[in-house]
RNA sequence: GGCCUGUUGGUCAAGCGGUUAAGACACGGCCCUUUCACGGCUGUAACGGGGGUUCGAUUCCCCCACAGGUCACCA
């Protein structure tokens, strides 16, 4: 049988982690199968929609390579892939409910509802119908329905014996029915709550892995519940644990943690993204840590998949990021370094493919860019002791006699390439009979104006250009005199 | 509070009765080297606690602790 997964994600205006890893799964589960990956809205909460959101989800998978197989972009067999606009459907299968006698009408208000509710011992509440509804006559029932009352569909559950559902991760688990509240189907305004509306839908559009968070594997058993009312197969149950911020908080947007967008925003690359989230909370049979897409779906395996949540952590992140840097190539990395270098550097002399190149094998995010390159456009100020190095076995004295000796050498240099730079240099320390450091420490020095720099002194030279090199030397003789 | 679930180094994690308890990130050291980075080598660091079962438990069972989830006309 085909293997068909959906992504079910309510419109919210931004891509949460958690949520993206969840698609990432479905994604896998479904494609290292060859089955099928679903796109269907969940927009059955009216009081929650963003405008322009869905946008951002269609823009998400589509960056990232989740490409789905049918959704309200691009149609399918089992639309439509909007629960607003399925609508009809979800009414017509609760009177059906309704009419075998597994479901049925509540008039209770909010009042009487409130009145249920019980406090724990922390002041939290918790409350269970009491089936008040359930006992109203046809008639009854007939004269509000008449009258114009508002009214839910309440699922009617058993009361005794044990549900016992399986998850594809979390093994087999049981519960007493007795747990389980009249949970309501179709709201007063309508709409169907989340949990029937999934029910409905997945069954319809033949959903054969049902992939979500763990925060549903309490409710689970209503599902299995409700498609027995129906006469239904259930669907194979995949549970995921959450994603955190540390040990007690899950990776929540409104306490500050990023969203997808946010993090390419901050510099880092859709690949290593999904890359990252598929390894919290799955491993592979092998120790393989870098993985395409396509070496995903080839890898993926459920028995991978783990148990207990994972912390997210940006450090490794930004690790895998910059491992993604250093295996593009230079035209890829270019392209994709290009607008941020060329906002960072005014100087027009200044190759930017060339710097680009340099910068490959010391970036972790993209913003990283503009604070490693700016010496480029201007030479940072700095103190005389930069010349100091112990390893280089540098002092200010035989920093600056290094200057001023290799100042004649360079102006006398035809060709400004670095290897015409580097032949010339080496061949004065050999004449010198000096340490490499003590001449290379002070050019790149007085070429940079810091202790670190993206390039020795050959580099940055040549990429500086003839001219400036040899001002920014005579500029470093001057502070050393 | 009831019910459900989880617990291997700081983090991600492998392990599925017998291992010197992998690997990766981070951190420290060394090497390479014209800085930094890259690369290479290397070090510190873990089975929540207590009972069982067993010749032998990180692995199986029970209890406890801790953490999370759930108990909505939210998803």
């Amino acid at each position: 049988m085909e293997i068909r997964t959906r992504f079910a994600p309510s419109p919210t205006g931004y891509m949460h982690i958690g949520n993206l890893r969840t698609a990432l799964y479905e994604y896998l589960i479904a494609k290292s199968k060859g089955g099928k990956f679903i796109l269907r809205i969940e927009d059955t909460d009216q009081g929650r929609m963003v405008l322009g959101s869905v946008d951002v989800i269609y823009k998400t998978l589509k960056t990232t390579g989740l490409k789905h197989d049918e959704g309200p972009d691009i149609g399918g067999d089992y639309g439509p892939y909007v629960q607003s606009q399925r609508m009809g459907i979800y009414m017509e299968y609760a009177l059906k409910l309704v009419e075998s006698g597994k479901a049925y009408y509540c008039f209770c208000t909010k009042e009487r509802l409130e009145s249920l509710k019980e406090k724990n011992d922390e002041g939290l509440e918790f409350s269970r119908y009491d089936r008040h509804c359930l006992s109203l006559s046809k008639d009854e029932i007939e004269e509000n329905l008449k009258a114009g009352l508002p009214f839910v569909i309440r699922q009617k559950m058993p009361t005794e014996g044990k549900t016992t559902f399986n998850d594809m991760v979390y093994g087999d688990i049981t519960v007493e029915n007795s747990e389980l509240d009249d949970q309501i189907l179709i709201k007063s305004d309508g709409f169907p709550t989340y949990n029937f509306a999934n029910v409905v839908d997945d069954h319809l559009m033949n959903i054969t892995h049902v992939v979500r968070g763990s925060e549903y594997l309490s409710s689970t058993p209503k599902y299995n519940l409700l498609y027995d009312a129906f006469g239904w197969t259930a669907p194979e149950y995949v549970h995921l644990p959450p994603v955190m911020r540390d040990a007690q908080h899950k990776l929540s947007k409104r306490h500050g943690d990023k969203s997808f967008e946010d993090l390419i925003e901050d510099g880092y690359i859709p690949e290593a993204i999904i890359n990252y989230i598929a390894l919290l909370g799955w491993s592979p049979e092998d120790n393989q840590e870098i993985f395409t897409l396509d070496e995903l779906t080839k890898s993926f395996k459920l028995s991978g998949l783990s148990k207990s949540p994972s912390i997210f952590d940006i450090k490794k992140l930004a690790w895998m990021n910059s491992e993604y840097f250093k295996n593009m190539d230079e035209e890829k990395f270019f392209t994709i370094a290009k607008d941020k270098l060329a906002a960072s550097i005014n100087n027009p002399l200044i190759d930017l493919k060339k710097v680009s190149e340099l910068l490959k094998t010391r970036l972790e995010t993209l913003n990283q860019i503009p604070e490693l390159v700016d010496l480029f456009d201007e030479l940072p100020e700095y103190e005389n002791e930069l010349y100091e190095h112990k390893k280089m076995k540098t002092n200010l004295e035989n920093s600056l006699d290094s200057l001023v000796s290799c100042l004649p050498v360079l102006e006398s240099l035809k060709s400004w390439d670095i290897a015409s730079i580097h032949d010339a240099i080496m061949a004065l320390i050999e004449e010198k009979g000096i340490k490499n450091g003590q001449m290379l420490w002070p050019i790149r020095t007085a070429l940079s104006g810091k202790p670190s720099s993206p390039g020795g002194a050959f580099e940055l030279a040549e990429i500086l250009g003839k001219e400036e090199t040899i001002k920014l030397i005579k500029k470093g003789i001057k502070k050393l005199n």
